[in-house]
DNA sequence: TTGAAAGCGCTAACAT
DNA sequence: ATGTTAGCGCTTTCAA
């Protein structure tokens, strides 16, 4: 049978508000003596104080709901490492939602988390969505937005990236290195995410005095898949291009794949560059070079200021933006 | 202010236990009407139940814990996402947790589930376990072993590969590729699950009638690095070898890459293999053969398992070893 | 320094 | 067909 506090109560003579409090550490007025003796029963009975009545009474679970759109999407796993790190630390623990970018389990996730109480939600939104959360409604749960940047009401914060400043500076690397046909090949072009992309890309042609050309971005999914079919396309329509800039390095890695399916040099003949610095892009050949997002801090940093609103009903850095870093490697640059 | 079943019941003229009846689906004996108007009444107030309460009486928490090593190794995302899509399907959630094969990070996260009262634990053991759960004790929480096999007090499953049958089957591929210095670079040799795969390239050896050398066999660490050291190593005692057999996918990876750069090809004068079939092999270059395990089969099972344990108190099929299948990409193969 | 007692929101006999 | 009530294990005033 499980031991509960009546049972240390008993057991040392004491009544369980007594217990409760050295439990909690509000043991300022308890002896030493009833202390230790309530402390060497507790571990002598093996007894783990449940957490789930004490969040009957105190409203708080110490749980966070970590809603995602794919674990396995190689993105991801960095992104909950850095969120449950931070989570650890701080006596949290996170359950976690795959939604497929489908708003529909986006809402069913949600409340279920909103059901067990959770103390705050991460969420990492579909392109889709565009309403809040009716289950949210009438709590106070806070939800802080990480990486995808969408306008939704009653959001309590928000990490997210330059996606600008990112793609800037990726194309005028490429440009630096001498091409001019550069092709933007973007995964989907309806998140505010890739929008940014593609302004940060054609503010640098811009800045470079490089004509910007309506058929140099094509547009398809943040897959692998993609960047193979986007080339295969671009080498049979005979596109120029000397350098391709790759919305997501999985799309990088397709493209690289077909480019050598067809002798073609990279970054000898053409050069590549991802975004993101999943870790694959190390392991690829040649590595990627790569716009680096600071994935595992993003999922950190967003549980730190959850936190942090939980614990003083705001957050002073309630928005944060951060910056996205050039990583040369291999695929950019000719010997 | 959150609206409760005393709300809803207070508004729909009724009793609380009306409305738990209804909200459970117990309502064979409740009158049409007022389920209609009760169902009525909870929609129009967002009512969401809250679960903490019921778990409190009901015991059953509908969370479960999935204990890993480290959710940004490429192998447990697909097992966290097998595991997931199972639990969501059948109601439950999943706490996650990431050991780094500590084994006091193990007993701590135990312990943390165990006060959150989850309603079973799936858990990847480091190498280093060797005693069960003391928080478990006073428990009737199931635990399933997933990957690693280790011997337990209180198991109540295991999902496990059949790693001798793996290993044997990637050497006689390899042996029949023509290869008769097979290295083996295993990872830590500590864990069965290593013991076996080496067991199985000797069983495949001795089939075959090739002699077994202690200085084919050497031992590192499940990464990347190891891979580019084992063969760095390997060159520069200008050991004999046509074939790598790699204990991992990441190990495989690191050999190509140390191979690439002394311009040693890749099938075509080293075979490599790996074991696992992780994501990445298939964007690596050459692309990878390797014994695939069904990873995330391995996650989904675990779950299917546990949660018969929990509505029957046990399960026919507890221990489930599956079977790996050899995958042959480009890296084994010449053309 | 300690304890009595109410109550968190819900479920589950047991009555009616 | 519906309601009464006890109680899940804990925290938290308030009193002693």
């Amino acid at each position: 049978m499980k031991v509960t506090i009546k049972d240390i109560a008993r057991l040392a003579g004491v009544s369980t508000a007594t217990v409760s409090k050295i439990i909690n550490n509000k043991d300022d007025s308890i002896s030493k003596d009833t202390r230790d003796k309530v402390i060497r029963i507790m571990k002598e009975s093996n007894y783990v104080p449940n957490t789930i009545a004490r969040s009957l009474v105190t409203k708080k679970t110490k749980t966070i709901g970590l809603v995602i759109p794919d674990i396995a999407n190689p993105f991801f796993p960095e992104l909950a490492r850095g969120a449950e790190d931070k989570a650890n630390k701080e006596g949290y623990n996170l359950i976690i939602c795959n939604t497929d970018d489908d708003t529909a389990k986006e809402d069913r996730y949600v409340s279920m988390l909103v059901e067990k109480m959770v103390d705050g939600i991460i969420f990492t939104a579909s392109s889709e969505r565009t309403s809040d959360f009716i289950s949210l409604r009438n709590t106070k749960i806070p939800i802080i937005l990480v990486d995808r940047d969408i306008d939704l009401e009653g959001i309590n914060g928000k990490i997210t990236v330059d996606n600008f400043i990112g793609a800037y500076e990726g194309t005028r690397h490429l440009i630096e290195q001498g091409h001019k046909d550069v092709i933007f090949i973007a995964g989907s072009l309806k998140s505010k995410t890739s929008i940014d992309r593609l302004n940060g890309y054609k503010k640098a042609l811009q800045d470079y005095s490089i004509e910007f050309k309506e058929e140099n971005v094509i547009e398809g999914s943040y897959k692998t898949e993609w960047g193979y079919e986007a080339v295969s396309n671009l080498l049979n329509k005979k596109q120029n291009f000397t350098a391709l800039f790759c919305a997501n390095d999985l799309i990088a890695i397709g493209a690289i794949k077909a480019l050598k399916e067809n002798d073609i040099k990279t970054p000898q003949e053409v050069a590549v560059l991802g975004f993101d610095d999943i870790y694959i892009s190390k392991l690829v050949d040649p590595q990627l070079s790569t716009v680096r997002q600071p994935i595992y801090e993003m999922g950190y940093k967003s549980v730190e200021i959850l936190i942090d609103i939980l614990k003083n009903k705001s957050s002073k850095e309630k928005d944060v933006v951060l910056i996205p870093e050039l990583i040369i490697r291999d695929s950019t640059v000719k010997e």
